[in-house]
DNA sequence: CTGTTAGCGCATTCAT
DNA sequence: ATGAATGCGCTAACAG
């Protein structure tokens, strides 16, 4: 079973090269009637297929997207490249994945493989947005996704981070929650991070960082301990006020409901909660949690639809960032 | 900024193109250590990078593996993606990525794909491993991941079902759990579900289908309300027996959980419950779940590794499945 | 040490 | 309606 190439088939139907790559292109115009049939019995036939990297190659075009990942096992980015692959099979790109695995070098590796690839653009999920390496890809051929840098040099597309925080604090608000806490993991720089606190602020307009909990990375830390701590006096303190946690992601929502059990405290006697993120096990809790659900699916093809119209007309215009609105769950958590 | 290609770079260092690709390809014992110089100067002053197609084609070898995933939004399979891209960074490979958003013709039509692009090798995660559409795969270069087929026709790695089942279930037996009840959606020919059931009926020796609920995939449904029918009559005609479930995967353990707390029932205390697939959330619920930890990680870098070996030395063997062993994570739920 | 040349598999004028 | 010839960017003998 030997790779049969464009000769073949021509040596075969007893035609040259020429017409079996029309064949191959959909110009029929070009070809009598017979000829087309034969060909399409001998290449049903044979089961021949057209090596796409020659074609590329003679095209001199490459129909095909790079993607490079944070980290694929993030359950928001999965989605999002599953909105991305949609949209690529839609405009029939194929998609070469690229996972940083939350490596800053790794990622600058994989990207730069990728334009040495050759490929038509570029959908990153970055590291850290604000990383310099990002100084080097052209706004003509790429989109950031998820995260977006302090200053835009790349078009972006992310979730509405300090809207939608700020509309869920509205709702605490409108239940009497007058002491809300901003629950997070440290700052670090992350913009996501920023501008969910941001919009906690324009809600609460709280002036200092007296309303800031974070929450270590591990869980066994002192710093661990330190937080268990901090959360005890906020909650002997808090006297006749409703009080209410606001968590940045699931993870450090988890980590706040765990301590709070420890401490024996429970919402929504206690305390009110509300998350950013949804995940299922959220409606199963006791009582279920009241979060933001960000559209990430709808990230990955809009991403690629704004790539995509880049690639086509390649007049380059500023660069614009997208932002994709979340949708409010509201269930009895506080 | 146009596209440079070899010969300009011959030109600027007043070298043949043959003389260039020696550099790029590392045969420096070729060339004089002052040209050399030159070529790694301008090469980076010029940031000139290979194109990859020709240099593809004129190899006439695609170090790239296609991939086709049944759904990307299962976090279990981003693991094995995750695994999968790593190892072939390892190897060199590039990944061609491909999601079937759990259509079975979505997944032809990528696979078709796939061998079209005439890549080395191709790794399938299949929306339903039975399938005649796997008949057409040839076991030379394609390797299967998470379901396995009834019928083995092309190397297959995955979980270790039946085992890992049957030793959880062993634990709750151990405390003393005499009536235990397998949680499932309906079965559907799905092996995953089959295998987790043998595995049950291997520790409880049960030879009727008594011990076995089916929960329906839609919440609202008439099914739903029959289900939760089932529980309760369960729990009501079990007298002084320790009741069990075993949840063969993380959403029917929550759909189970959230029955029961409408029928005002709760765990440890009213029935144990244990669940395959292992979720951050499960050690926060109260009391946190044991659980069965899959290794999809190393599922996606063995696969790999797999089909690697098979890529290099292209003796063709008897299709193998390679079972990964679990982890048992023992926690309060029972 | 370095250059010439002939492909890799296919697309694309330009003839006929 | 069909074919011959040329080139896409690079590699790999083979010469020199």
């Amino acid at each position: 079973m030997e790779k049969l190439t464009i000769r073949d088939i021509a040596n075969m139907a007893h035609v040259s090269t020429a017409t079996v790559s029309n064949y191959l292109n959909g110009n029929y115009d070009r070809m009598s009637l017979t000829t087309r049939r034969r060909l399409t019995e001998i290449i049903s036939n044979t089961n021949y297929h057209p090596n796409s990297i020659a074609r590329n190659l003679a095209k001199n075009e490459n129909k095909t997207i790079g993607v490079s990942i944070a980290d694929i096992t993030n359950p928001f980015t999965s989605q999002v490249l599953s909105g991305i692959y949609e949209q690529c099979d839609n405009y029939n790109y194929r998609v070469l994945f690229t996972n940083a695995n939350n490596s800053e070098q790794k990622e600058m590796d994989n990207i730069t493989r990728l334009q040495n690839e050759g490929v038509a653009g570029i959908i990153v999920d970055p590291v850290n947005p604000d990383s310099p390496i990002y100084q080097s890809l052209s706004n003509d051929n790429t989109v950031m996704v998820d995260r977006q840098s302090t200053e835009l040099i790349i078009d972006t597309v992310a979730t509405d981070n300090v809207n939608s925080v700020q509309k869920l604090i509205n709702q605490m608000q409108a239940k009497d929650y007058n002491n809300i806490y901003f629950v997070t993991w440290p700052f670090q720089n992350i913009s996501t991070r920023n501008q969910r606190y941001q919009g906690f602020i324009k809600a609460t307009k709280y002036s200092t960082l007296n309303h800031l909990v974070t929450v270590p990375h591990h869980g066994k830390s002192v710093e661990y301990q330190q937080f268990k701590q901090n959360l005890a006096t906020i909650m002997t303190q808090k006297g006749d006020d409703k009080i209410g946690f606001f968590c940045m992601n699931a993870r450090v929502f988890l980590r706040l409901v765990q301590a709070m059990q420890q401490l024996h405290f429970s919402y929504p006697q206690d305390y009110g909660v509300a998350t950013y993120e949804e995940f299922d096990w959220m409606k199963v809790m006791t009582p279920p949690i009241s979060c933001i659900r960000q559209d990430s699916f709808s990230i990955g093809t809009i991403a690629m639809d704004i790539l995509q119209q880049k690639i086509a007309k390649k007049n380059s215009t500023q660069p614009q960032l997208k932002l994709i609105p979340t949708q409010q769950i509201l269930r009895q958590s506080f």
